[in-house]
DNA sequence: AGAGCCATTGTTTTT
DNA sequence: CAATGGCTCT
C-alpha cells in the first residue's frame, strides 16, 4: 500500500486536509462533498504516510452507523481490519474510559447506564419523592433542565437559584443525582460530563490519554455540545493534533444542546488553525444544487460556502401543491410508480417528512398500492418492553443497587408485591439513604412486613441471587437463554395472547441469539484492549502504577451497554426492495436519486414552534437545506392546501422555503382541470396533470395577505383575530373570530378588513 | 391484577 | 385524531 492509493482518489482540496501537516484543522465539507472519504483517508494516511501508530489515533463520530461505515471503508484501503484505532461516539468513548476508570471517576464497578425511559421513571421517582407536584414540575421539562444543563457542563452546585421555581428545579437535579449515585447508574449526559470530569481533574490520566491519542478526528463537529467540545479540547492539550470536519449548514440539533458556534470557537482554540472547504459536490445536479443553494443562502449566521457540481443541469426541482394529504400521498406514489416502471429500484425513493406523524397517511397509500415500503424511526429493539425487562434482570444482577432495574422487574412477572410493599421498601430508602434492594433486604431482616408481602419479595431477592449463581461461569448467549428463562418474562409474554405475546417471545428469543453472537471485539469502543495498552505504544505511552492502564470490561458489561448505547434499529433490516420513509432529521447523512420533501407548509414545516424565533427558523432552513441535498437526481416538494391535523382541519400556506427557491429553477405541477376543492379528495393520480413553468402572480409566490393572529376591524362586525385562512388569490378567505359577533368566515376580496 | 373511563396533549433524536 | 396516563371499579 502506498501514498499514491491513498491521496489518488481525491480532488485537491480533499487533498489538502487529507495531507495537512497543521497542528489542527477545520475542514468545512459541504453536502455530498466527501466528508467521510476525507476522514477515512485522514486515517490511512496517519498510519501510512506518517507513520502514526493505531493506537494514538482517536476517532469520533455522531452515531454508531457513522463509526461503522467509517471502519467498514477503512479496511479495504489498509488491506486489513485496523485493531487499535479507538473509534466510536462521544458517549462509547466515553463510557469505555469510565469503564476502565471507574475508581478515578468515582463510581461503583458495576455502574450501568440509564436510557432517556429509565431516566424519565426515576425523575418522576424523585418528584414523587420530595412530594412535588408533577403538573408543576412537567418530568419531560426536569429531564430538559437536567440535560441540557449536564450538556453544558454544569453541576447543581453552579447554577443560580434566582426565582423559587429555579431553586426546585435545581433541588430536583440535586436529588436526581443522589439517586443515580446510589443505585450506581449513569445517564448519557452524565457519561460525557463524568468522563471530561475525571480526565481534568486526575492529572496522571489526562496526561496519559493525551500522550497517547496523539491524533484527533472528529466528525460531524458542528453537532457538538458544549461538554463534547470540552473534552475535545482537554485531550488535545497543549500538542495534540485535531482535525475536525464539519458544515454549519446543516447543523440540525441545535435544540438538543448542539452548538454550531463550536466551529467559530475552535479556530480561536487552536491558533493557527488550517480550515479547508470541500465545496464540490458529487451528488446531486446542478439544478438541485442551485436550489438548495438558494434557499440556504437567507440564513445570516453562515461561515458561507457555495457548492457546485460539474454534473449537469439535470431536471429541475418540481413543486406539486395538494389538495390535502391524501392528495399529497397519491400524487408520490404515482410519480415513485413511474420512477420504478422506468427501471430504478423503489429503494432509490425516499419520503421525507418533518414529524413523524405525518408518516401515517404515506403508509396507508402505499399499502393500499401495494407497494413495499419500509420506516425508519420508531420503536427500536432495546427499547421494546419485554427486552428492556429482561435487560433490568440481567442488570440486577451485575448491579443490585441498579433501582430503576429493581423498580422495573420487582413484580414483574407479578409475584404479589404491591404498591403498599414498595412504599414501605421506598420510604426504607430515603429515610436510610440506601438503594431498593438494600432497604428490601433490610425490612425483611427487621421482619417489619405482612407474612404474604414479606414472602412475595423474600421469592424475587433470592430469584435474583439464584439466578446470578446459575448462570456463573456459562457463555453469554447462556447467561441471557437461562435469566430469560429463570425470571418468568418467557412464560409470562407466552401466555399475552394474540400475535402481540408470540412477537414478545420471538423478540426475547432474538435478544439471546444476540448475546449468543455478541462479539466484545466487534465492540471495539466498548471492550477495553488492555494488550495493547499493557504493551505501552513504541512511541512510549506510559502505564499507570506500571500496570495495565484500566480495567478490563467483562462481556456481560460490554453486552448491557451495547444495549444501551446502541438501541438497535427499528425493523430488523429487511431486504426486500422498498421505498425509504424518514425524517427530515433522519436522513442527514443519506443520499437517494429521487426524493420527495413533503408537508411543505408554514407550521408544519418551518414548524410552527421555530418560527417564532429567528435562531429557530434558520435551524428548520437548515433543515430544509438538507433535504433538498439529499436528491442526487430529481426533487420534489410537495405541499396541501388542507390537512387534518390533530383532529381537525387546518389550511396552509406553502411554506415559506419554497418562496426562497427561484421560479426559474422549478415548475409546479398543478393539476389541468381546475375543479372545486372535493371535500375528500382522492383521485388516485388519475386526474390529468401539467407542468408549467412557475409564473408570478403564482399561488406560490403571492405571500399572505393577512398573517394568522393578526388583529383586524370589519365595518359591521367590529374588531377580531385572524384564526385561520384558506386559499389563494381572489379566493382567498379567512376566519376572522369577533369580539361580538363570533367566528365568521370572509372573502378577503369584498370584506374591507382593516389590521390594527 | 386488570379492565374500562376520562382528561391531557401533542416537533425533530442519538446516545 | 390518537396515544398516553391516572384513576376507579370489579
Amino acid at each position: 500500500m502506498d501514498v499514491t492509493a491513498i491521496i489518488a482518489p481525491l480532488n485537491d482540496a480533499q487533498r489538502e486536509a487529507v495531507t495537512t501537516e497543521t497542528r489542527s484543522t477545520l475542514v468545512l465539507a459541504g453536502a455530498g462533498s466527501g466528508k467521510t472519504r476525507v476522514l477515512v483517508h485522514r486515517i490511512a494516511w496517519l498510519l501510512r504516510v506518517a507513520h502514526a501508530t493505531p493506537w494514538s489515533i482517536l476517532a469520533v463520530t455522531f452515531t454508531n452507523k457513522a463509526a461503522g461505515e467509517m471502519r467498514a471503508r477503512i479496511e479495504p484501503l489498509l488491506g486489513g481490519p485496523q485493531g487499535g484505532v479507538w473509534s466510536g461516539t462521544f458517549h462509547a468513548i466515553s463510557h469505555r474510559l469510565l469503564r476502565m476508570h471507574w475508581k478515578e471517576a468515582g463510581l461503583p464497578q458495576t455502574f450501568q447506564i440509564m436510557d432517556s425511559d429509565d431516566q424519565l421513571r426515576l425523575i418522576k421517582k424523585v418528584l414523587k419523592a420530595l412530594e412535588l407536584d408533577d403538573s408543576r414540575y412537567p418530568p419531560k421539562q426536569v429531564a430538559w433542565f437536567i440535560n441540557s444543563n449536564k450538556d453544558e457542563g454544569r453541576r447543581p452546585a453552579a447554577l443560580a437559584q434566582s426565582d423559587p421555581s429555579q431553586r426546585q428545579m435545581v433541588r430536583l437535579y440535586e436529588e436526581y443525582e443522589k439517586h443515580c449515585a446510589r443505585s450506581g447508574v449513569v445517564d448519557f449526559a452524565e457519561l460525557l460530563l463524568r468522563a471530561v470530569e475525571t480526565l481534568r481533574d486526575d492529572a496522571r490520566l489526562l496526561e496519559h490519554y493525551q500522550r497517547r491519542f496523539a491524533h484527533l478526528l472528529i466528525d460531524e463537529f458542528q453537532d457538538t455540545n458544549a461538554v463534547q467540545y470540552a473534552f475535545v479540547k482537554l485531550l488535545a492539550g497543549a500538542n495534540g493534533g485535531v482535525f475536525v470536519v464539519g458544515d454549519d449548514d446543516q447543523s440540525i440539533y441545535g435544540w438538543r444542546g448542539a452548538r454550531v458556534e463550536n466551529i467559530l470557537r475552535f479556530q480561536q482554540d487552536f491558533p493557527g488553525t488550517k480550515v479547508v472547504r470541500l465545496e464540490q459536490n458529487y451528488r446531486s445536479t446542478n439544478g438541485i444544487l442551485k436550489a438548495a443553494n438558494a434557499v440556504i443562502s437567507n440564513n445570516t449566521e453562515r461561515l458561507g460556502k457555495n457548492l457546485w457540481t460539474d454534473r449537469g443541469e439535470g431536471e429541475t426541482v418540481k413543486v406539486y401543491g395538494a389538495y390535502n394529504e391524501h392528495d399529497e400521498a397519491q400524487f408520490t406514489i404515482e410519480r415513485i410508480r413511474r420512477f420504478v416502471d422506468a427501471g430504478h429500484a423503489r429503494a432509490e425513493c425516499a419520503i421525507l417528512y418533518r414529524s413523524n406523524a405525518q408518516s401515517r397517511v404515506f403508509e396507508e397509500a402505499l399499502l393500499s398500492a401495494r407497494m413495499p415500503y419500509r420506516v425508519y424511526g420508531g420503536l427500536r429493539f432495546y427499547e421494546r418492553q419485554e427486552i428492556k425487562d429482561a435487560l433490568a434482570y440481567l442488570k440486577l444482577i451485575e448491579n443490585r443497587n441498579d433501582d430503576a432495574s429493581f423498580d422495573r422487574v420487582v413484580n414483574t412477572p407479578t409475584r404479589g408485591i404491591g404498591a403498599k410493599t414498595l412504599d414501605e421498601i421506598r420510604d426504607e430508602a430515603k429515610r436510610e439513604g440506601w438503594s431498593l434492594w438494600q432497604s428490601a433486604r433490610s425490612l425483611l431482616a427487621r421482619k417489619s412486613l405482612p407474612a404474604r408481602a414479606a414472602s412475595a419479595l423474600e421469592g424475587f431477592l433470592r430469584l435474583v441471587q439464584e439466578l446470578d449463581d446459575s448462570i456463573e461461569g456459562l457463555p453469554l448467549g447462556e447467561q441471557v437463554d437461562a435469566v430469560v428463562q429463570g425470571s418468568g418474562l418467557l412464560e409470562m409474554y407466552a401466555k399475552e395472547k394474540g400475535d402481540k405475546g408470540e412477537a414478545r417471545t420471538e423478540n426475547l428469543g432474538e435478544l439471546v441469539s444476540a448475546a449468543r453472537g455478541f462479539d466484545p471485539d466487534d465492540a471495539p469502543t466498548i471492550v477495553a484492549d488492555n494488550s495493547i495498552e499493557a504493551q505501552g505504544s513504541p512511541d512510549g505511552a506510559v502505564l499507570l502504577d506500571g500496570r495495565a492502564v484500566g480495567d478490563p470490561i467483562t462481556p456481560m458489561a460490554a453486552f448491557l451497554a451495547h444495549a444501551a448505547l446502541e438501541a438497535g434499529e427499528g425493523q430488523a433490516a429487511e431486504w426486500e426492495d422498498c421505498v425509504q420513509l424518514m425524517t427530515l432529521h433522519s436522513v442527514k447523512g443519506l443520499e437517494f436519486p429521487l426524493v420527495f420533501m413533503t408537508g411543505l407548509e408554514d407550521g408544519l414545516f418551518p414548524h410552527q414552534r421555530s418560527v417564532e424565533d429567528g435562531r429557530g427558523l434558520e435551524e428548520e432552513r437548515r433543515l430544509c437545506y438538507v433535504g433538498m441535498t439529499r436528491a442526487m437526481q430529481q426533487l420534489y416538494m410537495t405541499y396541501a392546501e388542507q390537512r387534518r391535523l390533530y383532529g381537525s382541519d387546518t389550511f396552509g400556506m406553502p411554506s415559506r422555503f419554497l418562496r426562497e427557491v427561484p421560479t426559474d429553477l422549478i415548475e409546479e405541477i398543478r393539476p389541468r382541470v381546475q375543479v372545486a376543492r372535493p371535500m375528500y379528495a382522492s383521485h388516485g393520480g388519475a386526474l390529468p396533470e401539467t407542468a408549467t413553468r412557475v409564473a408570478p402572480g403564482s399561488s406560490l409566490y403571492e405571500p399572505p395577505a393577512i398573517k394568522l393572529g393578526a388583529r383586524v376591524r370589519h365595518p359591521v362586525f367590529g374588531e377580531g383575530v385572524v384564526l385561520n385562512s384558506e386559499g389563494q388569490g381572489a379566493q382567498a378567505r379567512v376566519q376572522v373570530n369577533f369580539e361580538r359577533a363570533g367566528a365568521k368566515w370572509l372573502v378577503m376580496q369584498f370584506a374591507k378588513l382593516e389590521t390594527i
